[in-house]
RNA sequence: GGUCACAUAGCCAAGUGGUUAGGCACCGGUCUGCAAAACCGGCUACAGCGGUUCGAAUCCGCUUGUGACCUCCA
């Protein structure tokens, strides 16, 4: 079996993974910012670094996730200034801030649990840790890299760049910056357009502030996640995940902030998942195509035609290799639908295949494909067209053209089950598996009766079982062995 | 305007120099009282133009198109 790599955005480059401290390994994920429901962007970074959780799990790393809840204000350029988004939201909706955020946090981690997304190891908040964040303002200008300007606290990137490289993340060069920073409000505090804020004093409307030394007001747009994953998981740590919408400037500026307070660089691979498309255009609010996850759901929004299952878009995002873009469209998602229900069939027949005294299929090999596929860099799309090659060789089998023995059927569920359910985090939740049974044996019921009617020819009230019961939702699908039915 | 990505069959999506990835749709077949479902099989594409090479979707150049970032949004 091949070594697992992961592409570092730094090197741009495929590297094997060696953590700093096996056998421990520690991950940063940007998480949300608690100031709206969960949206379709919100999914794909949870469910790669979800993946990428599970996965360092299965090989055995004992793994620290943490993944950020951001609910400390961030300026809003677009509309009429001043507020942050939490506080401009509140003030709108006449509550609490804090009240804003625990309600989009219940419902972020509501939609997540859906998706099957593990919570992670911790989920701290920013608003929780402004202590740290001061002490690491501090730091850095004790150190001489940031000055204060009118009660705010800006990094002097200038003066960092003299030492350190800064944009090697993002691939920007310093001098292009200077020369392409259009000219912003607000600008005239900082000695240079690319300085950001560590901290910034509060407006007189701002409703969320803290003290410091500097001014009444929070800390800066990058610094939780510096002072975050410094506190949780050390001043070097092996994993920074997040969107590639991130990458500039907000991880730029953490890996110099971190230098400078920690004198080390911090983050040894940095993960970055692309973007979600939608029809092939970008999601976003402005654009009205911005889909949140209750709507995807349920299906009511104007540009679904139905209601998707959280493990139809799950299966749907992870058919796709996350530093791809992904395009969302009906008949995509119908097709993993589909495709999902299959891998599901095939995966329940599994049980009942004739036992033979040899076996024809290659399962030994099959299973180094699975596992090189996730190595090379976590290639789902790859990994699960291997799925569905085994399904191809279960329903071989089941039709008598391919052999198993009793003893690999078992061996075959388990190693399934592991990379089905806890690796790709999926669920079977079609109704037979949950919940009573109350419901499947009355409908076993219905279908002996129409079975025995069919014997005796009544196609009559065979065929009123079938259809009454379609009429409720329940479809009936005639087999070799008898009716098999699925809610739907 | 600057920087960087990407363009693969009806749709989605892997693939980084030489054996048809995969899913959905579609078309055949098996099964079946009929239908549906299920299963088996078929469907050989790489934006355009030029170049490198014995050989290119894959490397290089140009053109066209799409997208991301360049903002005290995260």
């Amino acid at each position: 079996m091949s070594d697992f790599t992961i592409y570092n955005t730094l090197s741009r480059e495929k590297e094997k993974f060696v953590p700093l401290h096996p056998p421990f390994a520690g991950i940063y994920v940007c998480g949300p910012t608690v100031y709206g429901d969960a949206h379709l962007g919100h999914a794909r970074p949870a469910i790669t670094f979800d993946l990428l959780f599970r996965y360092l799990r299965h090989l055995g790393y004992k793994v620290r996730y943490v993944r950020n809840i951001t609910d400390v204000g961030h300026l809003e350029n677009d509309a009429d200034a001043g507020n942050d988004k939490i506080a401009k939201k509140a003030l709108l909706e006449q509550i609490e801030p804090m009240e804003v955020v625990q309600r989009y946090t219940d419902n972020y981690h509501r939609n997540m649990d859906q998706l099957n997304v593990l919570m992670p190891s911790i989920e701290p908040r920013a608003s929780g840790h402004i202590p740290e964040q001061i002490e690491m303002v501090a730091t850095i200008l004790e150190a001489g890299y940031a000055y204060i300007s009118n009660g705010s606290v800006y990094f002097d990137v200038e003066k960092y760049h003299q030492s350190n490289p800064y944009g090697q993340l993002s691939g920007r060069v310093l001098e292009d910056l200077l020369a392409t920073t259009r000219e912003l409000e607000g600008q005239q505090e900082k000695r240079n357009p690319f300085d950001f804020a560590l901290w910034k004093q509060a407006e007189p409307e701002h409703i969320m502030r803290w003290k410091s030394p500097w001014s009444e007001g929070f800390p800066g747009w990058h610094l939780e996640c510096s002072a975050m994953s410094r506190k949780y998981l050390g001043d070097e740590f092996d994993i920074h995940g997040g969107g590639m919408d991130l990458l500039f400037p907000h991880h730029e500026c953490e890996i110099a902030q971190s230098k400078i307070a920690t004198g080390k660089d911090s983050v040894r691979y940095w993960m970055h998942n692309n973007l979600i498309t939608i029809n092939g255009q970008k999601m976003g609010k402005s654009l009205g195509n911005s889909i949140i996850l209750d709507d995807m759901f349920s299906g009511n929004h104007p540009l679904l035609e139905q209601a998707y299952d959280p493990m139809t878009i799950r299966f749907f995002i992870l058919q796709a290799h996350y530093r791809s873009t992904l395009d969302f469209s009906n008949e995509a998602l119908q097709a993993s639908e589909k495709g999902f229900a299959r891998l599901m069939k095939a995966l329940s027949i599994l049980e009942k295949l004739p036992r033979s005294p040899q076996t024809t299929i290659d399962i030994d090999g099959w299973e180094t494909r699975c596992h090189d596929a996730l190595n090379d860099d976590l290639n789902t799309p790859v990994m699960i067209s291997h799925l569905f090659d085994m399904v191809r060789q279960i329903n071989l089998i089941n039709d008598g053209k391919e052999q198993v023995t009793d003893t690999d059927i078992a061996r075959l569920g388990l190693k399934l089950s592991a990379f089905i359910f806890d690796i790709l985090g999926l669920r079977d939740n079609s109704i037979a598996d949950s919940g009573s049974t109350v419901l499947p044996d009355v409908i076993r019921l219905l279908l002996d009766i129409r079975q025995e009617a069919k014997k005796n020819k009544d196609f009559t009230l065979s065929d009123r079982i079938r259809n009454e019961l379609g009429n409720i939702g329940i479809k009936v699908k005639d087999g070799k062995d008898g009716a098999e039915w699925e809610m739907g």
